[in-house]
DNA sequence: CACCATGTTCCTTG
DNA sequence: CCAAGGAACATGGT
């Protein structure tokens, strides 16, 4: 689940569930999940912690900790990878099989679930230090987005999933915005005109503003109506789907919703994209 | 068995 | 030193 959108969402319905709650005891059954730290680091500087504040930057969560007086504030680094999930469940909840790590708060346990075990949950900020503007807000400039393709020949979707060149944009919104901006994801960056530079920030912004009004993108319905878990968007109800407002991603050989020709997919680095060859120039 | 999957990091090559 | 490409990580779905 694991792009701008999915991540804001996530924070912004946990944070209020998690905000002042103290941590217990901590489980780690996947301590590959806290690289480069090591578990009994994270043990001692988390269990104890309070949650001050949850917050996010591109697709990582921030957890604020406050700890005992005498000791510092830290903050707990976490990122979803391509299949995490984290949710507060029950105390008599079933943790599921691929639990990585487990903060027990008292009433209800905060659960980190990972199938893959890409994801991470550390002390180690480096990632959040290289990471380029978050793109809804005001230093994602037009001027700062040219300067940072001018001087590459990479295909722009490339630039796109480059988060040090903007923090949040996955795969999937990485289509979405190149065909709502009608640019080609395999123009080189440097190749892009400033028209098409403002026409891609614009498509940017609101590609992700819509996504997070949507509520989730990703499919997120945590399987069978589960008993006081924590889900977040709607599960199934009137708003349109996930699949529904996706306008090319994932649609090879579909009709473009624009001009009905056929949509392509086209693999650049080894991942899909999606576009309209007769919309996207 | 084959291929695909929402992401990042590391290694190699130029 | 930098840019770019590809493999690796691990598990599951189709």
């Amino acid at each position: 689940m694991p792009e701008l959108p999915e991540v804001e969402v996530l924070v912004r319905q946990l944070a209020p569930l998690i905000r002042g709650r103290k941590v217990r005891a901590v489980e780690v059954r996947r301590p590959k999940i806290l690289a480069p730290t090591m578990s009994a680091e994270f043990e001692r500087a988390v269990r104890g912690a309070t949650i001050a504040n949850l917050s996010r930057r591109g697709k990582y969560l921030l957890f604020g900790l406050r700890r005992a007086r005498n000791q510092s504030p830290v903050t707990l680094v976490g990122h979803l990878g391509m299949t995490g999930r984290m949710y507060l469940l029950p105390r008599t909840g079933v943790l599921p099989k691929h639990a990585a790590a487990i903060l027990d708060l008292g009433g209800e346990r905060f659960v980190f679930e990972d199938t893959r075990y890409f994801g991470r949950l550390t002390l180690d900020t480096r990632a959040i230090s290289r990471l380029g503007p978050e793109p809804l807000e005001d230093g994602f400039t037009t001027e700062y987005f040219a300067g940072a393709l001018k001087r590459s020949s990479q295909a722009i979707k490339m630039k796109l999933l480059d988060q040090s060149v903007v923090a949040g944009v996955g795969n999937i919104y990485a289509s979405e915005a190149l065909f709502r901006a009608g640019v080609s994801p395999r123009t080189p960056a440097r190749r892009l005109k400033r028209e098409q530079i403002e026409r891609l920030r614009r498509a940017i912004r609101e590609t992700l503003s819509e996504a997070i009004e949507c509520g989730s993108t990703v499919p997120l319905n945590f399987a069978g109506g589960r008993d006081g878990l924590f889900y977040y968007g709607s599960s199934g109800g009137d708003s349109a789907s996930y699949e529904e407002r996706l306008r090319v991603y994932d649609r090879a050989g579909k009709s473009c919703l624009e001009c009905l020709g056929a949509i392509r997919r086209v693999v650049q680095a080894g991942r899909s994209t999606f576009y309209c060859p007769k919309c996207q120039k």
